[in-house]
DNA sequence: GACTAATAAGTCGTAACTAT
DNA sequence: ATAGTTACGACTTATTAGTC
């Protein structure tokens, strides 16, 4: 009441009666950013912004003295506070994404234990006996979903979906519940910094892996990353869509054609033949799931594309669901069927190793959503350490080359000009134009990128001490520093 | 500099220059008190405070206002600060117990896994085979421990010690390890509400239970409780101990003798002869552990007490281990064998009962844990439902005074004094002094409490619906009102 | 000197109540 | 109903005490 007695009156240049003056939003505005520029400026910087910014002119040094501290001041505060709020959230996160797995897990050691006496039982009393009704559905039930056959059907947009929904109950099972008799991935301890909690089947047809985790992105961000599988996984030469059929829930069903580059020279690529469901669950969760279609699906068909192997994949896909401030909850299941008859018998393991898939394909899906969602929450800062996105490009890009000299497809330029009828030494060219973006490079030597032509030499040889297969890319021509990284490159 | 330039002027009295004086020690004490009375007095009530505190008669009544203002600023913000820690403690402590779980459940899975691949292909080549050396060794991994026999050792401290030791080991491994074949108990999911997470055994000699969860008391505070089982197994009548060996390494080792009540007339009561070993393991954990000594040890034996069947008890206890700010993860491991070849066959499903241990013993101690954990943390409040420690004493005493009823031990002072040869009805009497105490009720028509005798008549029946066993106690004698509370009474 | 932590007191928007 | 009063919460500015 008294207080204003003799405010309002006196304002001449800046501070009067020097109490409490509330700077305008100009003012608070040009103070933020400095702020953002640096929170702790010197006595004699704080004189120089006095000086040098119009609008702050008539705000005394000690002023601003005081207004950077109580800035300071808010920022810890409001800081502790969501950082507190975000920790509890993720963890919280985390939490329901254990207590799942462990509801999961729970119920398999049920199973497990129930099926074990069952056996057990049925050691001690000799040969065969009388089956105990209780247990046996559980024995098989490993394999029910993996040796599913179901009944031949149309390409009608109803056939497909019926297809479709099918496809979803399986991966929902192997992805949520006890389909698949998973274990923990050698190695891998589930941890506050491990990439998450990753399992790789046993005793199923084909290969599988299962990997669960959270990241800080949307669902349907995640969605749109994931279903670019060429993006992360570097065995992706590229996924066609041919058919796009929308579906009454929503959802979309995809005919897909995707190639698998081979990681070495003594076997052929693999190709695909899919069926894609995305769609919405009743509790909100984003659903891709994926199986291969007959090659002969009457009215649709695949037919077998030169220098591919059709491989199979098993119903599998990604459960994405949201959580409670921002982030998801993901659940991946890959399975497939490499077809690994196809190839040299000392090269089987690798088609056969439900590491190598997780390693390779279920993994590598969720370190691209952590390295993605780790860009979006770091504020962009130069410098190459700083800039995630373009090593992750340069690192795919790098990726991509090897493969395609590996692979070395005529498609894309690439023609054989001799080898040792061993299939040992390969040499190759390519002189297409898109080989050469990007490597206008001079050497130190001063000479200029004048070659317009890419001589590549390539050889295979087989480690046994621990299956590895090494593969040498040597770029006889100089401008080719892309590949030239790559000698020598081990793969497997 | 100018700031006091027109305001020093006009204050009369106290306040002389208006701005900024910082109040003194007494003045905030005073202030404090106030608030904690009431932290939102209106204005009539500030003035009258004015007045009748010396100590603020210089304060303006809109300074009181603003103080309590900012009082109870301060006091939010603080409030919602600790509140976000304090959960944050606790996601935080739960996301490591799951984790752990989890470990232990992939590791269970895995065993599994392998044991029945095991039994597959056995099963698969006939009789007996050639034994896969890798996998044998897990085979019969669940009987190791439990079946394990120690050799006889003497009653010195070493030998005691060695003893100790071995116990810690063996508990060690079912609670943190797959010595036992776990699985999940019936009916119970793990969530954030639920007592913890709980197991039961399948398939290893006598019960097993075990549980783990948080508690947010101090695990010295935990041993103390625990220990004291008296306080929360209704069925434990006493814990004596007979002796007291401190060890090298700060830990104890005693010898017990204990008494469980029988929870039916059909059978008789249990008694056991015990080592308890508690001692710290290098990462600050707190451990108590126990199991049955020989009946007969060399200079040490407890004979055979009437009325009683020796019981045994296999490695068991409580590993008790901080966890940042405050509160505690807790293991409990329950494994005994319990005699079912002495109580009627058709009682024995509840002496060979996982479930019922889970029920009776394990989760009883974490329910323990978790309300005296819930009264401290509250504030402390009259009214009945406010008051928990009081309903858990009363509980306690009815459970009792039915124990002791329903077990008629003559050193309690009760006597027969009449049954119809069949056991099915029992009267008994009791006129020791400690049945009365409390008891000086006076009833509704004035007469006051006169008798001092308590007759007791008691009838067991068996109901195969559930396996149950119905208990009816009927007190005679109208003083005895805690009793008659019991009428009818149902057990199991 | 400047820094941090705590705190007194100011502004602003809003809601409830009051007086005419 | 509508302007005026009052109190409050949220936020901001300024002061003090104590540390380095």
């Amino acid at each position: 009441m008294m207080a204003m007695s003799c405010k309002d009156g006196g304002k001449l240049g800046n501070m009067d009666n020097g109490k409490y003056v509330r700077y305008t939003p100009e003012q608070v505005e040009a103070l933020e950013r400095l702020y953002h520029e640096c929170p702790k400026p010197s006595s004699i910087r704080r004189k120089q912004l006095i000086r040098e910014t119009l609008i702050l002119s008539n705000i005394e040094p000690k002023q601003i003295k005081v207004w950077f501290q109580n800035r300071r001041c808010r920022e810890k505060q409001r800081k502790e506070s969501s950082r507190l709020q975000a920790v509890n959230r993720k963890v919280t996160a985390m939490n329901k994404l254990l207590m799942e797995e462990n509801d999961r897990l729970q119920k398999q050691v049920s199973q497990l234990v129930c099926e074990n006496g069952y056996f057990r039982q049925h050691t001690q009393s000799a040969t065969l006996a009388t089956k105990d009704a209780s247990c046996e559905s559980m024995v098989t039930s490993g394999q029910h979903h993996a040796t599913h056959q179901h009944p031949p059907r149309d390409a009608s947009p109803a056939g497909l979906l019926s297809i479709a929904e099918e496809t979803l109950t399986e991966f929902l099972s192997k992805a949520t519940g006890t389909a698949v008799e998973w274990v923990q991935m050698p190695g891998m301890k589930p941890g506050p910094d491990s990439i998450g909690i990753v399992a790789i089947s046993h005793g199923c047809t084909g290969v599988a892996a299962r990997a669960c985790g959270l990241v800080g992105l949307d669902p349907t961000r995640v969605v749109e990353i994931l279903k670019d599988r060429p993006s992360w996984l570097r065995d992706c030469r590229a996924v066609d869509v041919l058919n796009v059929l929308p579906t009454a829930n929503g959802g979309t069903v995809e005919l897909l054609y995707m190639q698998l580059y081979a990681p070495t020279t003594l076997a052929p690529a693999r190709d695909f033949w899919l069926l894609r469901y995305t769609s919405v669950l009743e509790d909100g969760s984003l659903v891709v799931c994926e199986r291969s279609l007959k090659n002969t699906q009457n009215g649709l068909s695949m037919p077998p594309v030169q220098h591919f192997v059709r491989a199979e994949m098993l119903p599998s896909g990604y459960l994405i669901r949201p959580c409670e401030g921002g982030g998801s909850i993901i659940r991946i299941v890959d399975h497939m069927d490499l077809e690994p008859w196809s190839v040299p018998e000392v090269l089987r393991p690798l088609y056969e190793s439900s590491t190598v898939l997780a390693q390779k394909t279920t993994m590598a899906a969720l370190r691209q959503l952590r390295q993605i969602s780790q860009e979006v929450s770091q504020t962009n800062i130069t410098g190459w350490s700083r800039r995630p996105a373009a090593l992750r490009a340069l690192s795919q890009r790098l990726s991509r080359g090897f493969n395609e000299a590996l692979n070395g497809f005529t498609d894309e330029g690439w023609s054989t000009i001799g080898n040792d009828g061993m299939d040992d030494v390969t040499i190759l060219v390519n002189s297409s134009p898109d080989k050469l973006i990007g490597l206008n490079l001079s050497f130190g030597n001063g000479f200029p990128a004048i070659s317009n032509t890419v001589l590549c030499a390539k050889a295979s040889m087989l480690l046994q001490v621990r299956i590895s297969n090494i593969f040498f890319d040597t770029a006889t021509d100089e401008t080719l520093s892309l590949n030239c990284y790559y000698i020598p490159s081990v793969r497997w």
